[in-house]
DNA sequence: GATATGACCGCAA
DNA sequence: TTTGCGGCCATAT
């Protein structure tokens, strides 16, 4: 039955269209705006839901380039260790870690508990 | 087209 | 716990 991966297609781009800056990242800020209040979510289980078997990276990549006044909860994605992606002492960690406490989670030494705040949809 | 980099992941030592 | 390695996809040069 043909189980065969549906082999990613190499996004078709048209000519007429200037390139998609996006991409997949469109699917990547739905599963983030998806994530309820008070609990976080993975790069890979993000990239995953957005149906990314190995975007973890894409999803960094796509936060990243988030425009000013995105809305988006992107301070509810951390890596798979429960930690905060920014280096320590940094305003951007800070910064995070701050917003993540003000939904009720505990964040210590920058990490985060997955086992109490992950995300389980 | 090739190379290097990035808010990463998982495994092994 | 930390460090190193390969893998994944997109952007910049």
């Amino acid at each position: 039955m043909a189980t065969s991966r549906p082999k990613r297609q190499k996004s078709a781009r048209r000519g007429a269209e200037p390139a998609n800056a996006e991409g997949g990242a469109e699917r990547i800020w739905q599963v983030v705006a998806m994530i309820p209040h008070g609990r976080v979510a993975s790069y890979g289980q993000v990239s995953e839901l957005a149906g990314l078997p190995r975007g973890a990276r894409l999803v960094g990549r796509v936060l990243s380039r988030l425009p000013t006044g995105s809305r988006l909860p992107w301070h509810r994605v951390i890596t798979a260790s429960g930690r905060i992606a920014f280096p320590p002492r940094t305003q951007a960690h800070r910064r995070q870690a701050a917003l993540l406490r003000e939904e009720g989670i505990i964040v210590r030494a920058g990490k985060v508990s997955l086992s109490r705040y992950g995300w389980d949809p």
